[in-house]
Order: C-alpha cells, then sequence, then structure tokens
DNA sequence: ATTGTTGATGCAACCGGGTTGCAAAGTTAC
DNA sequence: GTAACTTTGCAACCCGGTTGCATCAACAAT
C-alpha cells in the first residue's frame, strides 16, 4: 500500500514525504475531484500552507491537475498514469447539481472546435452541469 | 443616447437610476467582458457593493450574463438583445493569453456532447483559451 | 404638500479561498 | 558532525465576493 504510494510519487519524481503520502493516499481513495478546502477537512489538524504547496507540487508534476468546474474553487484529482497533461488528452468534467460532486468524464474527449478567423487555439476547459448517474437512482 | 440606455433598461424591468445608467453606458461601450474590480477602475469614486448589486439585477433580468473564464474572477457582458438565457443560447467564450481579454464567441455555439449512460445535462461551460486575431497582428 | 412605503445607495465589515514570508524541523550530502 | 537544501507549520496578508445596516431618493396615497 504504502509501497504502491511511493511509487506513484517517485515516478513522477516527487520526494516521498509523511505529508504527501497521506495527501496521495486521500486521493487515490477519493473517486471525485477535491478542493483544497475539503481537503483540509479530511484531516484532524493540517496545516493550510502546507497542503497547498502539496497539491502545488503535485500539478507541477502532473501526478494531479485543477479543474476549475466555476464552483470558485478550484478542484484536484488524480491524472492518468500515462497523462502529460497535453491539449489533446483534455477531457470533459462534470458538476453533479444534486450531490455537488465534480467528476473527470476520462473516455470524454473535449470535441473539437472552430474558432472565427485569426483566432488560435492552446486550450480548452469545458465543464458539464447536471445529475449524475448515482444521483439519478 | 440617454434614451437609449433607459430603453434598454426599461425593457429588461429594471428601473433607471443614474447609477444604472452609468453602469450600463460602460458595458455597451465595452466590446470585451468585465469583471467587478475592472469595473469599479472606471470610476473615479464608486462603491463596491453597489456595483456589486447594480450587476447582479442586470444579471438576474438577463441585461448581462456572467462568465467563469477560469481567470479567477467573474467576468460580466451583455446579452443579446434577444437572450432569454436559455441552454440553447449559450456560447463560447474566448480568453486572449496575449490581451488578457474575456469575448463572447455569439456566432460559436457550444458543440453537444455526449455523457454517460444515466448522466443528464443542464449546462454547459466551455471557454476557450488561445490568441485573438487583434493581438496575432 | 405631508406622510408612509419601497427600493437604491453608501459605508463598513466580514468571509473564504488562495498565497507568501519566515523561522523551525527534517533530510541529504560531504 | 556539519553545512546546504527541502519541507513543514504558523501567521499574516491579499483580493473578490457578499451582507448588514443606516441613509437617501422615488413614488403612492391621502
Amino acid at each position: 500500500m504504502k509501497k504502491e504510494i511511493d511509487n506513484k510519487l517517485n515516478s513522477k519524481n516527487i520526494k516521498p514525504t509523511a505529508m504527501r503520502e497521506l495527501v496521495l493516499q486521500v486521493l487515490i481513495e477519493q473517486k471525485t475531484a477535491i478542493s483544497l478546502p475539503q481537503l483540509e477537512h479530511k484531516f484532524e489538524k493540517v496545516d493550510k500552507a502546507t497542503l497547498y504547496r502539496t497539491l502545488k507540487t503535485f500539478e507541477k508534476n502532473k501526478l494531479i491537475h485543477s479543474i476549475d468546474d466555476g464552483s470558485g474553487t478550484v478542484k484536484y484529482a488524480l491524472c492518468q498514469d500515462t497523462c502529460e497533461c497535453m491539449p489533446e488528452e483534455l477531457h470533459v468534467h462534470f458538476l453533479c447539481t444534486k450531490c455537488n460532486q465534480t467528476l473527470c468524464l476520462n473516455d470524454f474527449p473535449i470535441p473539437s472546435i472552430s474558432l472565427p478567423n485569426n483566432f488560435s487555439l492552446e486550450s480548452v476547459n469545458m465543464v458539464v452541469k447536471g445529475v449524475c448517474s448515482n444521483c439519478k437512482k
């Protein structure tokens, strides 16, 4: 377990510290995207700044990606193992208006789009709001 | 001029006050989306809260719509005259990474998308980042 | 015109997410 | 063991957004 987590960290060139192991643990157990404030609540007593920097480190090293779902707070989710966070790999994010969970629709790539003349495209953020299958039951 | 502005306000059932006329004036002159803080700078001396509530009123009455372009601050832009802010009327927003302006691509509807089984769709937010035609020159 | 009601405005204060500076603790290299 | 570097914890700050409250303006009824 710990072995697996350390492997993941090492494979992304992140020095495994106790803190980082704990955070990654939570991120793995978590099936949906999680925000910094939400992450804080997962622990008895943590320092916000440390969590913040941990997430930033994870993000920089492409272990996780950040998601702006329009809720006002940025959320984070694990990248796919092979992810390099390139434009082609971008997927749609879904925000359930019932349970308020945000999730990666990894199998749903963002549709390509045309732009006005002389506009060039760098990246696209696409967030779908609706009700997830869990809340539909 | 003032006539035209008051007409616009009245047509959306917004009581025309001096404040609101001023704000709408700015919004009309403005070709790109504008944030509350940016709007504040357009005036010598205004109260943030008043501007805030003015924008909220405008938004509620569908004179403007809010745009979350991922920049961290919400921006606002005039709706098309006939706009009812329905899902079908949603358009793509563009954020230029050079000039940092956000604009409505009114002629570019958001492409339809498929979702996993048992997911239902309520709305979609799509923001494209890139370089606008102005900055390309 | 006077009063009363409603809505708009201005001011101050607050909230919460995000971020940084700095010193202490931990880790690594030599 | 010591020096160099990294990570952590604490505090404080920034800024956009938001609310409470008192004041002021607009308007209606009498």
